[in-house]
DNA sequence: CAGTTTGTTCATTTTTTCTTGAACAGGCAT
DNA sequence: ATGCCTGTTCAAGAAAAAATGAACAAACTG
């Protein structure tokens, strides 16, 4: 016997569909997801659970969007790790359930902190690499090239480090001046 | 007859081969332009290009990059739309050549002003477009639903928008104090 | 003008990335 | 325990993106 009878027929009439300004809200973030260079279906659950007020189970999710198990979760997963989504215990409900981060300073931070980051990270080890690499060019002058090189993107790197924090600070303050 | 006769034995030397700390370096370019959405070969013939103090010609960078005219092509056309290789035109040569163009500031506005504005453009048509379709909503409940939605991402445009212009001028401001 | 050199375009192929769904694992209820 | 409900993982398939190279165009050369 299936769980219908719990659900009142407004509830069921919510999640059974998608209104069309939802479709095109997700439509929205599906974009938005690619030109960041993520993967669409991250936008579109995005896009579905910053829609809804209510709290979403995978199973809805994967309705709703019309995506495979395997994408639902995954999705979920990264989301999650960028911050963008937080799970939400429901009383009585066994399902885990999802809402959007709906703070943008959240959203950039975390998106920063996951995509930007590991990257600068990384950067530092190729820098002492490459420093290693000069000094071991025997041609005189291409060493000296290399280590003019370096010190540009020696400063590069300084430069985009200070940035990173100063994108979370400004978005943080002028998210605040233009609540209420 | 071919024109060997005219380059100097240092300058066929240079432009045969890479050194290890090129390859290295045109390796964190490709990096970078892989994490931010673009395509590999753009960052190896900008890299290459950044490592040399000489203009380069495409032959040049078919060449020691090892790519095909049509990448080579297409790569150098992108990188010149978005400012960071510029061409310059050698007295007796006919062949175009190409320096990289290495001032942190003009790479950051010219890569948001090809990739983030064109987007901001869209999100504002975008936007108008949800307007209409939450106006034509049939169930009260949801419209409402949707304009409350809809207040938060014209919220989130207005910061990017603000964001974008921030970044270049912290870029440039922070590169001038660090000079010399 | 005919022949070269230089560079662009674009259909095809190759590579990479994303999605799918079946197999699996853990937990809850009976 | 046994069976069910949720959710995860991962190999295989599908889709998207990028690279290739041959055909083409344009501009110079003699």
């Amino acid at each position: 016997m299936t769980a219908y009878s719990i659900q009142s027929s407004k509830d069921s009439q919510r999640a059974a569909s998608l209104s069309e300004w939802e479709t095109a809200v997700i439509d929205l973030f599906l974009n938005a997801a690619m030109s960041v260079g993520l993967p669409k279906s991250l936008g579109q659950i995005y896009g579905l659970l910053f829609c809804r007020d209510e709290p979403l189970a995978m199973d809805e999710i994967m309705k709703l969007l019309s995506v495979s198990k395997g994408s639902a979760s995954q999705g979920l997963r990264s989301l999650r790790h960028l911050g963008a989504v937080k799970s939400q215990f429901l009383p009585g409900q066994r399902k885990e359930h999802f809402v959007a981060e709906i703070r943008l300073r959240k959203l950039v931070s975390g998106f920063l902190k996951e995509q930007a980051e590991p990257h600068l990270e990384k950067g530092k080890a190729r820098l002492s690499h490459l420093q290693e690499l000069v000094d071991a060019t025997e041609d005189l002058n291409s060493a000296e090239r290399g280590r003019k090189k370096m010190n540009i993107l020696a400063g590069w790197h300084r430069q985009v480090g200070k940035l990173l924090p100063l994108v979370k600070l400004i978005v943080g303050k002028t998210e605040r001046s233009h609540k209420r």
